[in-house]
RNA sequence: GUGAGUGUAGCUCAGGCGGUUAGAGCACUAGGUUGUGGCCCUAGAGGCCGGGGGUUCGAGUCCCCUCACUCACCCCA
């Protein structure tokens, strides 16, 4: 089929445009309400800009060229090395702690599946200079806030909230030899996707002692923090990490959204810059990708030459959260907005409609008009396809006595009006006048 | 990168063992007599049947190749 996009990458139709819009302003919204700053930069930055922050391997990720400098290009596959490199070159002049958000498009060269395009748009908050886990229960509370607009509840989706420290220190206090830990890691984090029986089998063929294995599976079922830090400090090793668990908790509750959280210490998150809490939102049931994903990287900044600033942050896309939507229902049914639809009887009557349609415009009201050469029965199909609320007929007999006809296109009446007192109010001819533009805000 | 599925009108799809001018519904356009939409009726327009090759008297249909899309795996936002 000829007319597509490239592969990935996606065209928004006025319908879906709608959607989209819809969407950014709950996210826009939210983030504004709970004080995060928006910023915004190019899509394109120079290639070891993501090499810095990722290494080598996400060159085979990206969209990159060589621009006609000879300088090595790529299109941006996550906001936060942007984001950092803006903090860095700001140096010390930005007052923290600093909330920003931002509502970026993304792009990453990479196979298609479910959920996962080319191109998406990403919602990305970070909270800079804030070293304890208030950063972190500041923006679970901001993404689940904008979920809650979106009309999704506790019900629907779950917050599954670790610790970066926290699997490492169980393995090292489980003895698990530290040169199979990222084979652990990998066979940890397919736990709930794959049987029981199959990771155990992977976790034999890593050389772990069928003991260890039960009290390494054992643990990964609990849901609250105690068998943890008897663990860790049973074993001498730090405990911070369920200490920042802990207390991460409480603020959730506090803030009124603890019944979307669930402590789930098999969450580890692929981003290597990670340092503390990490989070990954799903919905209930399972059948789509991540929601949204964040955490803690206290040491990312200074990778860009800023100095030490401990920061935390979430990026949420916009493919599965309209997926999830789209299958719960919750999309609503925007359409677009007329007010008044003018159509004037013949070329005699433009000029006359296009002098009324301004003054209505004028006055705030979201108005359309006949453009083409049309019979009068066209032009209220026209009226009609639009969904327009009131339709204005110019027709030569009634403008002569300076009347205006308004038509109401679901009862079929009509009014015969003078124009003078029509424009002094027109708002009053749109019935639900929980649309007409003084209830507006 | 591996595996599977699907490509026929703008959209959703039909086209039993190969057989004459390729079908439906929706959408679109125009009519159904002077200046009135939705419903109904009539008509019209719209297709290199994804592309290429092969088998055959004959291919939308069978075979091979290729491309595109979708899903799963991999990886990850």
């Amino acid at each position: 089929m000829q007319g597509l996009p490239p592969r990935g990458m996606r065209d928004f139709y006025p319908d879906q445009m709608r959607t989209r819009n819809w969407l950014f302003s709950r996210w826009r919204e939210s983030a504004t309400r709970y004080g995060f700053e928006e910023y915004s930069s190019s899509v394109v930055e120079q290639e070891e800009l993501f090499i810095l922050k990722s290494g080598e391997e996400i060159v085979s990720q990206l969209f990159n060229f060589t621009d006609k400098g000879g300088r090595r290009m790529a299109l941006r596959p996550e906001m936060t090395p942007t984001f950092a490199r803006m903090i860095a070159a700001k140096g010390g002049a930005l007052a923290k702690p600093l909330k920003w958000f931002s509502i970026a498009q993304c792009f990453r060269y990479e196979r298609m599946s479910k959920g996962r395009k080319r191109e998406h748009y990403q919602w990305n908050l970070d909270v800079v200079g804030v070293p304890e886990v208030t950063a972190e229960a500041e923006l679970l509370a901001v993404a689940l806030d904008a979920l809650g607009g979106l009309g999704l509840s506790a019900k629907d989706v779950v917050v599954r909230i670790s610790h970066r420290g926290l699997m490492g220190a169980v393995l090292e206090g489980l003895d698990i030899a530290q040169e199979s830990w990222t084979g652990v890691f990998g066979i940890i984090d397919k736990r709930g996707k794959e049987p029981d029986e199959t990771l155990w089998k992977l976790m034999e063929a890593q050389g772990v002692p069928e003991s260890t294995i039960r009290a390494l599976f054992s643990l990964l079922d609990e849901n609250t923090f105690d068998p943890f830090y008897e663990l860790l400090e049973q074993k001498g090793l730090p405990t911070a990490s369920v200490e920042d668990l802990r207390t991460l908790f409480g603020y959730l509750e506090a803030y009124g959204v603890r019944d979307y959280c669930e402590f789930s210490p098999s969450i580890v998150r692929g981003l290597p810059y990670y340092t503390g809490i990490v989070f990954e939102c799903f919905d209930r049931e399972g059948t789509f990708r991540a929601v949204f994903g964040g955490g803690r990287y206290d040491s990312l900044l200074e990778l860009f030459g800023a100095g030490p600033l401990p920061s935390a942050g979430l990026g949420f896309g916009d493919v599965v959260i309209q997926e999830i939507l789209q299958e719960k229902g919750l999309l609503p049914g925007l359409s677009r907005r007329i007010d008044f639809f003018l159509v004037p009887f013949s070329q005699e009557e433009r000029v006359q409609a296009f002098r009324t349609v301004q003054q209505l415009r004028k006055q705030g009201f979201y108005c359309d008009l006949v453009l083409n050469a049309k019979k009068l029965k066209g032009a209220l199909r026209e009226g009609a396809r639009l969904r327009a609320k009131r339709v204005v007929l110019l027709l030569p007999d009634e403008l002569k006595q300076g009347l205006l006809v308004l038509r109401d296109l679901e009862s079929g009446q009509e009014e015969r009006i003078p124009e003078e007192r029509f424009l002094a109010d027109p708002g009053r001819f749109l019935q639900d006048d929980s649309n007409s533009p003084s209830r507006r805000t």
